[in-house]
RNA sequence: GGGUCAAUAGCUCAGCUGGAUAGAGCAACGCCCUUCUAAGGCGUGGGUCGGGGGUUCGAAUCCCUCUUGGCUCACCA
């Protein structure tokens, strides 16, 4: 699309000397319509210049040329320069687009980067709780978008299925596994060995080196531990494919951390080589106190077993190899922060080029905590994803009955709303902060929720349905969106492919929910004010083909975030 | 104590790399369904943007400092 902004900036750079890069950057929108589309702060080069702002916008405005079509009028206004454009320009282009694209927005040419997208990865024989729902929903949400704007994605869930909670684990079912039953329920048995395990080992430091014993053998191959660890496995992944198939989750990798156990020595003899790697109280380290960190990374425990860190390493190794990445996002809580940054400066030591280490990114999220407090899968205070996604589906069941008893497919339906109000809000928030769990607010599908953006997706529908059929965009006539309403909705929409580029910059998918809350808003607005479907036949078709283009917009974003859009509610 | 992230309306949050009168939702109250789905729209009340300095023509936004809270600080992941 023509970038009017950019015009704007190459008049005004013409006009003033200015490089047309730094003007550009200084153009911005104002939030009120009626300082016009585009303006230009002149306060900016008035130490430069030695002028007075109001002098200088005088002065641009006097020499400034611009291509009258487009710009219908300049103002002055407080040190700003005010550029009002030919609304009918956007309208037609944003439509025009709409019109021709089968998704809107999403890049035709491959972008010929790879993405590794580290995602959900949930430890295995522990309940899936609504803390690993952040990961799963961001992760997931980031991987389409990439996908979406030409990258080549990866999404691996790097299972949980090593370390001493294995060692742990197999303690327990030695000690309490003729006790359960793990036919039904296993996770939630598992998880209760677990805890006991846990709470044996706080009294007893003996128990805790059985526990590192076992992972040990493990690591070596043991047979009755691999048998039961594998046994544990199996049974986790079918738990949890239970609820990404309620979540809609897909990931082409599934190689967990065992997966690496074979690839850290590797790691190991490319660091002792590095002559970083340093003994220390009977463990290998590489000290990284001379990079501002002052934990050293533990590579090698003094039992000589391999930790989380070695394995993280090995992985790099391995997506690097395999994978040939750009870009390798990891998407874990905020606590993972230090290991994380210790990972990557410890990666810088493997020999990799450097296009490797530096796309190394973490995604921190915030905590997920209940009212009574932290969840821990070890004191056993948790809220499980499959009870909270029930509860939503409920939840929406009971309000079709209330509000629409006679719709069709009630299952489906209330299973997409459910589902897309538990989905969007992990979303709708920056990430980086913590959320109290709250069941009440999340079951109140009012307001700025998943259901408010499908509902209003439906609506679109139902004004699609009555029209009979969507109107040509040779047949409507844009000069009939030139009133407010209209032309919010236009801005906004314009926006859209804008909007996913910061959403992949900052690895944000709130930035994508709050876009379609807005849009859902100003759709809204619109409805309420226009009778849509009238008697004046031009008018009809131009309303018309704005709700099919709304209705498109919100339903490939959402899409993007994961949610599902029911086409009647 | 060190590192790090956060603090905006009663509650939950938005505020784009500093810009024109600080915005939403929830909750409360009052309106709007013989008209395209009221899971909606409109309106009212509600703010020393944690405190204090500084940079700047201009600060919720950048810097310093203090306060409060989260996370973290070697053999868990």
């Amino acid at each position: 699309m023509t970038d009017i902004k950019k015009e704007i900036a190459v008049a005004i750079a013409k006009a003033t000397n200015f490089k047309e890069n730094e003007i550009y950057g200084y153009i911005e929108t104002p939030k009120d319509t009626n300082n016009g589309d585009y303006a230009f702060p002149c306060f900016k080069l008035a130490k430069i210049m030695k002028k007075s702002p109001v002098q200088i916008a005088e002065e641009i405005k006097e020499k400034i040329i611009v291509d009258e079509e487009k710009i219908l009028k300049i103002d002055i206004a407080g040190g700003y320069l005010n550029f009002y454009m030919n609304k009918n320009i956007l309208t037609e282009e944003v439509l025009k687009k709409i019109d021709n694209e089968e998704e809107y927005g999403k890049s035709i040419e491959l972008k010929n980067k790879n993405i590794v997208i580290d995602y959900s990865s949930p430890n295995i024989a522990k309940p899936f709780h609504i803390g690993h729902l952040k990961t799963t929903v961001i992760g997931g949400a980031l991987y389409n978008i990439y996908k979406y704007l030409g990258y080549n994605v990866t999404g691996v869930n790097h299972l949980g299925d090593y370390g001493t909670q294995f060692g742990k684990l197999i303690e327990g079912y030695k000690l309490w596994g003729s006790e359960y039953d793990l036919s039904q329920d296993p996770i939630d048995k598992l998880a209760d060995i677990y805890k006991r395990i846990n709470e044996l080992c706080k009294e007893d430091e003996k128990v805790l080196d059985n526990c590192r014993e076992n992972f040990k053998l493990l690591e070596q191959g043991d047979e009755y531990c691999t048998q039961l660890w594998q046994e544990f496995k199996d049974l986790s992944i079918k738990e949890f494919q239970r609820i990404y198939d309620l979540l809609g989750s897909k990931f082409d990798s599934w190689n967990g951390e065992a997966f690496y156990a074979d690839k850290t020595d590797e790691v190991i003899e490319i660091l002792k080589n590095t002559g970083k790697l340093q003994e220390s109280e009977g463990a290998m380290i590489v000290d990284l106190s001379d990079k501002g960190i002052d934990t050293p990374c533990i590579i090698c425990k003094s039992n000589g077993s391999t930790i989380y860190a070695t394995r993280d390493l090995a992985a790099i190794l391995y997506r690097a190899r395999t994978y040939d990445f750009d870009k390798c996002l990891y998407v874990t809580s905020y606590e993972q922060n230090l290991h994380f940054k210790q990972v990557f400066e410890v990666a810088k030591l493997l020999g990799l080029d450097e296009k490797y280490t530096n796309g190394l990114e973490h995604v921190p999220y915030g905590f997920v905590r209940l009212s009574t407090g932290r969840m821990s899968t070890r004191l056993g205070n948790f809220v499980k994803v499959e009870d909270l996604l029930n509860d939503a589906i409920n939840q929406a069941k009971k309000i079709i009955e209330e509000k629409n008893p006679n719709l069709e497919n009630k299952e489906e339906i209330a299973k997409k709303v459910g589902i897309g109000a538990v989905i969007f809000n992990d979303l709708a928030t920056s990430r980086i902060k913590d959320e109290i769990f709250d069941i009440d607010a999340m079951l109140n599908f009012q307001g700025e929720t998943g259901p408010y953006i499908q509902y209003t997706y439906v609506r679109t529908n139902s004004v699609l349905e009555k029209a009979k059929s969507k109107p040509k965009f040779e047949d409507i006539d844009t000069e009939l969106l030139q009133d407010e309403y209209s032309q919010n909705i236009i801005k906004i929409i314009y926006n859209f492919e804008d909007i996913l580029n910061q959403v992949i910059e900052k690895s944000e998918p709130s930035i994508l929910a709050r876009y379609l809350i807005d849009l859902s808003k100003a759709y809204s607005n619109f409805y309420n004010e226009n009778k849509i479907i009238c008697d004046d036949e031009n008018l009809q078709n131009a309303r018309v083909f704005l709700t099919y283009a709304v209705g498109k917009v919100l339903k490939d974003g959402a899409k993007l975030l994961g949610m599902q859009m029911p086409e009647k509610m």
